[in-house]
DNA sequence: TTGAAAGCGCTACCAT
DNA sequence: ATGGTAGCGCTTTCAA
């Protein structure tokens, strides 16, 4: 390979354990050693072989964020986040997806992966904690939490941001309310049900199961589900989505079937995006801070790397959501 | 740390490098020691350190895919293709941004992050292919092309693309064109505005530096850049954007101002993307083939690891692109 | 077919 | 303040 330790202390004349005490900043180096050794690293254009460093530290200064899909700006807005704190503290975010696979989410966790770095961020695609903990890294479980586990994690408050949804459309009349669902695997899917749920019996509207349509979380299916609502004899005056993908999927559906949101039906979605801004009259949706999922997220990782757990008594933190209120929501009579 | 090659060994009354062949899979194992090793492996739980390998083999198995923005859903597309291919060949793929910032590209060249992995997949953001080179690894370039370097690269065919949208605007009837346009460092920049020049020499329309403006790639831009066109006392019929991004913030500043896309004036983009179908009449844009970018940059990037250059006697590749005509454009008399 | 041993490049401990 | 040296976990000769 390229030029070693060694090579830079022989060319120095010292040992090459001085040559390490220079190039990690310690002290007990003379000036003059430290010089000596400087001239000789640049000389010969020496660069540090960090893989070989973390052999022996165990600390590779790398945390990996893994994500299910990368092309949702749900993800990259809490990647941004992680890697803007993560890059202060010293630390490289690498980005891993797992497109909701298990099989790829175990690349991660079977070693292959999880050697390599000091610490993860991570999504989950399934809710067996098992295998994550034995990985025997950090971890901070982001925007999902898997039911019963005690990591740590954060999210928002999933069940208040359906029922702002909910409240804003039955405050416009509404009635025949809709949800299109992602799987009821983890919070994400089960408290946002719950929340379109009761907010209904609060309200005492008849629960109809043929409103009620669960996918994946991807657009395809938004748009597949919202196909299924618009052939129901009755169908609905009101569709809630329950994740950004979902919504622009519905979107898509209504459009192409010539309908016009805000005016021939109502759409209104979980998570803002540009899409949700600039897509006909605007989707009235749930906006929650993203950036700063990450961030707390990576600020928590942090902390347990450092082992300052004191610095996150909790290991649960919970984010408020916030209604963005926009045109897709008819007013009815 | 865990169990290790030689918690293995001693487990299976063998001797490490027995435990190695194993575990490489190599021949000259009888099957008796391998069925022991196997156990061993399977009983202690064992799991390849594969650092330690690399720092031995000098292989990571793990490429990183270089972009300036992993919002941009140009990228991310990309990357999929990248991950895709390079998944098939056992390899991994990290993503690392850079913002467009040199500092942070710096960090992935100067020994840090390139020891780790053995290509780089990398959308450059400064056009000193020196940086690059030495850093020893292979690289493929995807999408920009830095100009005079004979580094490989795949690129589509930016100059046709912007040929494709003036020539759909003057069909119409449009001699007010104005660009907004991201910084003229690489082919992206350079080939886009020669398109537009040419084009419009070619039809003999006088080409005003009032319509010509430049910015970086970002929505932003997009926005402000806009403004200033609309502010002019003789303002464009039709504006083309560069890049999604710019698209993207040129409609949002024509809705900002109450003005109707399709109607009030014409926009036209490089680059398609969702919201570019679902924005308004939709916007009448030139596609390429992102994910088949990635795909053949990680396809070029595993030649030259597999020191299979003669699979790609080219070294640059130039992709075709594609008009998609939407509603954005406005008939003018 | 298997084992012993010499590194890979670096860190960290123990001497000096 | 500096040097010598024993590993880190693994691969890879070279012998046996």
């Amino acid at each position: 390979m390229g030029v070693t330790i060694k090579d830079v202390a022989d060319y120095a004349h010292v040992a090459v354990s001085t040559v390490s005490r220079v190039i990690n900043n310690m002290d007990r180096v003379s000036p003059e050693t430290r010089k000596a050794v400087n001239d000789a690293i640049e000389e010969l254009g020496y660069v540090r072989n960090n893989l070989a460093a973390s052999i022996k530290t165990g600390k590779s200064h790398f945390i990996v964020a893994v994500v299910p899909d990368i092309r949702n700006e749900f993800y990259t807005s809490v990647i941004r986040g992680v890697e803007s704190v993560a890059s202060k503290e010293g630390y490289y975010t690498l980005v891993y997806t797992t497109a909701e696979a298990v099989s790829r989410e175990q690349n991660v966790f079977d070693g292959e992966f999880s050697q390599i770095v000091d610490g993860i961020i991570l999504t989950p695609s399934q809710t067996d904690d098992l295998m994550y903990k034995k990985s025997g890294k950090p971890i901070v479980i982001v925007d999902r939490e898997i039911p019963g586990s005690d990591m740590y994690s954060v999210c928002v408050d999933n069940y208040k941001g359906i029922t702002l949804l909910m409240e804003e459309l039955i405050r416009n009349g509404h009635r025949k309310i809709a949800i299109v669902s992602g799987p009821l695997m983890f919070n994400i899917g089960i408290d946002r049900m719950n929340g379109y749920m009761d907010t209904m019996k609060q309200y005492h509207i008849p629960i109809k199961k043929k409103y009620i349509r669960t996918g994946e979380w991807f657009e395809e299916d938004g748009y597949h589900l919202t196909n299924q609502l618009l052939q129901l004899k009755d169908p609905p005056t009101a569709i809630l989505a329950t994740n950004n993908l979902l919504c622009i999927g519905c979107a898509e559906c209504l459009c192409d079937r010539g309908m016009v949101i805000g005016k021939d039906i109502s759409l209104v979605g979980f998570d803002d995006s540009v899409m949700a801004k600039y897509l006909g009259p605007g989707i009235t949706c749930v906006r929650r801070a993203t950036n700063e999922m990450g961030e707390i997220g990576a600020k928590m990782l942090l902390a347990l790397l450092n082992k300052q757990k004191e610095h996150f008594p909790q290991r649960k933190v919970i984010l408020d959501v916030e209604l963005v209120k926009r045109g897709s929501v008819v007013k009815l009579e």
